[in-house]
DNA sequence: TGTACATCAGTGAACGCGCGTTCACTGATGTAC
DNA sequence: TGTACATCAGTGAACGCGCGTTCACTGATGTAC
């Protein structure tokens, strides 16, 4: 095992991708450093050559796991050609998202972590859903919609937040089926002018 | 101060009450026990005669919480008859509910945490999850859309919880106030057959 | 090429702190006579 | 009505534990000569 200056940025990256799956997995209060440093096969008492305090590292990760989310969101339909509101929608509204939080969307997983948060990790989660919401923009037909972006997207953090909520999984499968059904009548009747055209296109 | 048994079950009361606007508050991790029976005026000792644990405190105050929810949301329009869709969530999407979450709706404070919780704390969530979409679902025209129902809670949820996150206030605001018109959007489109009469019965 | 030295990422013992929980005790209440 | 006693809600000292954080130390690396 090397001490290289490489070796301790590769290793901040690592420690910065656990924490931020562990994260979103337990939550703010489920990182402790003890447990991270352990997963990289590390002691504790490193931590602090990385991070100046555990508030520092858990911003660090927040950021991280929203970043994450942008890429994955551009990944879902691999090229922006083939990206529509229904694939995007089918991957966030999908099983696999609901029962794999911690390599998942980081709004879903801790918004309301963030709601009661500082306000610096406030506006971490402001400043990656600004992007999130012009992501759903650019594939609804309606240009200047940013208003139905932000609208589709609250419903896609609920509805995965109460499904992982569900103790019945028929019915917290329901509440992604039905939420992907809203999200797709809301994207095409939002525009009246064009919502036959674009429901028509996004139909084959 | 007496030590009668009515003195005793008052103190539960008083305990569970405070127990479920701080829950609400801060979150699971947010309430230790110290805090809450100070706020209480009692010593920290006496927290086990009305309490085994802390987790069966965390649960009966998480379903105290929720019970709120229903109540308020039957206050919400007065009697049955003038409940609607939109005062529903005229009332649920305004700044005063995003802004007290303490004395606000348990499933937006507390969704998140819930959702990584124990199956106990799950099935409670669920169990009240059921009653709030029942509560939409009487109030829009369509009467066997139990599915709108749940995706209307969704978006409300999730608008709630982003408003939240946001550290731009007009932001927050905004995503507010597109949900809103979402909700209302989604309510009266949802049945083809009967949208133009329920939309025109609700606009007066 | 080989040796002495400086650097510095990581180690692990130690610390204070807050927490959930236990328990012997207190003192006000209500009852028995 | 007054006195002795049992009950029991609440008290507060004490406990173990896990946590974030500090710090003197280690030992591998790379450099200087």
């Amino acid at each position: 095992m090397g001490h290289s200056q490489a070796d301790k940025a590769r290793n901040r990256e690592r420690i910065l991708d656990v924490a931020s799956t562990q994260l979103r997995e337990s939550g703010f209060e489920g990182v402790s450093i003890g447990d991270l440093m352990k997963a990289v096969n590390l002691t504790h008492g490193g931590f602090y050559g990385h991070f100046a305090s555990r508030d520092d590292l858990i911003a660090a990760a927040l950021d991280k796991a929203l970043s994450e989310g942008e890429k994955s969101s551009i990944k879902a339909g691999a090229r922006k050609g083939t990206r529509t509101l229904k694939s995007i929608a089918n991957s966030y509204l999908s099983r696999t998202h609901r029962d794999n939080p911690g390599s998942g969307c980081a709004v879903s997983a801790l918004a309301g972590d963030v709601a009661r948060s500082s306000r610096k990790n406030r506006e971490i989660m402001s400043k990656h859903l600004a992007k999130y919401f012009e992501n759903i923009r650019d594939v609804i037909g309606d240009q200047k919609n940013e208003e139905l972006a932000i609208a589709l997207m609250s419903m896609m953090v609920g509805a995965v937040t109460l499904s992982r909520v569900m103790s019945d999984p028929a019915i917290a499968d329901k509440v992604l089926l039905v939420a992907r059904n809203a999200i797709l009548e809301l994207g095409s009747s939002s525009n009246p002018e064009t919502s036959k055209e674009t429901a028509h296109a996004r139909a084959q």
